[in-house]
DNA sequence: CAGTTTTGTTAGACTAATCTAACTTATTAC
DNA sequence: GTAATAAGTTAGATTAGTCTAACAAAACTG
């Protein structure tokens, strides 16, 4: 059984998989932020206990198991997040921390309810996809609204940023997921877009935060 | 902050302390099945950072920063055991393992939110009492079923033991918290006692499961 | 109260996860 | 294609929590 350090790694791992399923540990040492030492030392401990391959020089790769336990690790995370905000009455904004910890425990019933509870979710709080329990994901395909242009009308369907601060931002321009946007027009300049949604606002969304928004298309 | 393991000892200081809050090496060492040169470095550790009071040869006695320490891991131990069952639709037997993990959870809003959802409860599913968010505890005083005579009426409160073979022996016996049971007879011998309850069902019940069986008196 | 048993302590070793300093290999940039 | 920079590795130390073996103190027991 995977320690809660090498739960962190696999779940690092797993999200910095390039598509050829490597990651360098110039990447891990900064997304887990530790020591590239400390990485180096730990790969070989993963690699001893069957989750990684792993050469000296060479990036890293998850094995089939490494990719199943991270896959339930994220599972549980964002079956928490969930859970939190449809069950327990938490804010998209406060969940992350809580289910940081909540994702490391042992105990596959209790996220089976939580499932149960929650009508099989396939998305979190934050559009991300909650793998199955086969660790199978959905495939999304959201573009960034950074890369839409003015007049499109699209929807809010995911985040790839859940950081508390640009959640708070978010929540305080009244932006969530399923809100339906209507891009008005794009400076050239700094590429922020000027945009509205709900009965008539009017706002300008910086390119910094247009990246950030995952949306689905809907019109010209 | 105490750390997972400063917690698991902090919570058997409190759960073993006697009536002086003292607690012996050799207890606490059954108690959390490590060594005794474990406990006893460890124990020197947790004086270190002001959890509790000891010098050699004498027995541990938690400070009352340790105290209030042990007693918030207690209580979300046992909020957590009745949102498990009362929220989440768990058996009662199910439960101590998966609160175990979360008790550790450093989220005071999750257990606060827990608290609400659930009413404010004051015992646990076992019929423990749940200390409050200043680390007080309702005083209860039950009495072992086993010190019970012939005749009495009283109603199950509480258990000594919450076991998952226990509480699987109590299910299979329909017995549960609130259940009101008559006394017919004490064997002298074994000190088993037949008994009735619910529509008039006669059980023998022996001293053993007497012992950890907590009653309110309510009759002769 | 002396001997035995139980309880507690010390010493020394081990593992997991981390660090810094120093060195080596790979990559990038003229 | 060499020099500079970035990435990766090795060596050695540290801390938390655990162990066994050996010894010391306290508590029981006749």
């Amino acid at each position: 059984m995977a320690s809660q350090t090498e739960e962190n790694y696999l779940k690092a791992l797993f999200n910095l998989a390039n598509s050829a399923g490597e990651v360098n540990i110039s990447e891990l040492s900064t997304q887990l932020q530790v020591s590239m030492p400390t990485v180096n030392s730990m790969v070989k401990t993963l690699q001893k206990n069957g989750w990684v391959i792993y050469q000296k020089y060479k990036p890293v790769q998850l094995t089939p198991a490494g990719q199943k336990t991270a896959a339930m690790v994220i599972r549980q995370h964002r079956l928490t997040e969930m859970f939190l905000v449809n069950k327990m009455g938490f804010g998209w904004e406060e969940v992350h921390a809580i289910a940081e910890q909540v994702e490391h425990i042992h105990a596959p019933k209790f996220f089976e309810r939580m499932d149960e509870l929650l009508g099989y979710p396939t998305i979190d709080p934050h559009g991300s996809p909650i793998p199955d329990k086969m660790g199978r994901m959905k495939e999304t395909h959201y573009v960034s609204l950074a890369d839409c242009e003015a007049g499109q009308n699209v929807v809010l369907a995911a985040l790839t940023n859940s950081s508390t601060d640009f959640l708070e931002f978010l929540n305080s321009r009244n932006l969530s997921l399923g809100t339906q946007i209507a891009i008005h027009s794009k400076e050239a300049y700094d590429q922020s877009m000027v945009v509205s949604y709900l009965e008539n606002s009017k706002e300008t969304l910086s390119e910094k935060v247009c990246e950030k928004l995952l949306v689905r298309i809907i019109g010209e």
